[in-house]
DNA sequence: CTTCGGTTTCAGAAATTCCTGAAATTCAAA
DNA sequence: TTTGAATTTCAGGAATTTCTGAAACCGAAG
């Protein structure tokens, strides 16, 4: 292994823990990310280091969060490993499962919370209403992910490199309109 | 306290270690949220029972991510805090804090990654390959988000209501198109 | 059915993170 | 400058998470 690709690893290990995952996670994924051809668990050890059942362990969470493909190789009764290739697949992945974790348990608790607080005759309390406040916004976010989730990855690669263009399409009065009417955006339409 | 109140401030602190926060901190956070006037630290413990160096340190980390605002009432010389009231606010935070910490990280260390392949003559390997595009994936992505960083929370808001048009923004061939052009769209700008 | 290459589970050791009380520090008021 | 109410720091104990080796498990081939 090359000094770039260890380091690569390293450094994905040391932001594991920031990004929800342990090291050893973070460490497995980022040797798939730059390896070539499939690993096995075995080779993924021997690469890296870690105990046979660390691997596994780490493997499975991985598959959880469908970050990591299996693969037969015939012939092989081995399980090989990589991960997608396709980086805008990945980051989809990632963000589903992030949200499916990190906002989904909060709304449904929220949403919980507001039914207790009617039972309860609670409706005019502070609390309640900044509780209500606070699914509303989860939920016109979560609408609007939705949305974006169901535009294709090549689409959705293009959007990112209109980048740029994106924020002229929300007007001074906050509707959305026309690129048209902005004159460069227009001339861009002709390549 | 209620149940209703209770019960929130429970839940962030059980969410807090997927968030990357610790439970007290979530906790102390829930509490500010649905507090109606702002609380100095004793008043923090008091209603948490944790330690009161336990909550300096997690009035601390507030701070370090901006979720908290400290307030001075006059004639006392504790230090009271509340969160912005401002939801949208609090998520633009939120996105910028953790983009901070969890994403910057990693663009800067595959940029000097490049480097260093370059240096060391393996422009051409599979790894150095996906490093790049990882690295122009992340660019343009944080490029997107510093454009809508810069529109004003109001029509932000706006844009997020706005939601289900968005996609329809994106053609078949993957451009950025007047919203005009698809039928369904020009229709409803008339109501 | 048994063997064998491979994977998963699990109890406890190791490492890390969290939390506390005691001590140090800060700073407005006297 | 001293006082004292408040905040912050810090060492180390408590709790949690991660990692390991040993044992259990699984299923295809003999």
């Amino acid at each position: 292994m090359t000094r770039i690709e260890r380091e690569f690893i390293l450094h994905f290990g040391e932001m594991g823990s920031r990004w929800g995952i342990n090291r050893t996670v973070g460490q497995i994924y980022a040797l798939l990310f730059i390896s070539d051809a499939p690993l096995c668990a075995d080779g993924i050890c021997e690469r890296l280091g870690f105990s046979r059942s660390n691997v596994s362990m780490g493997l499975k969470e991985l598959q959880n969060w469908r970050l990591v493909i299996r693969k037969h190789i015939d012939g092989d009764r081995r399980e090989f490993f990589t991960t997608p290739t396709d980086l805008m697949a990945i980051v989809r992945t990632l963000v589903e499962e992030r949200k499916k974790r990190e906002i989904d348990p909060t709304l449904t608790k929220l949403r919980e919370l507001e039914l207790e607080s009617a039972d309860a005759g609670q409706t005019d309390t502070y609390a309640t209403a900044r509780i209500t406040e606070l699914r509303e916004l989860i939920e016109s976010m979560t609408a609007l992910y939705d949305d974006l989730a169901r535009i294709e990855t090549e689409r959705l690669a293009t959007l990112l490199k209109a980048g740029s263009t994106l924020s002229k399409l929300v007007t001074a009065t906050g509707r959305v309109i026309p690129m048209r009417s902005t004159p460069k955006a227009a001339a861009n339409e002709d390549k």
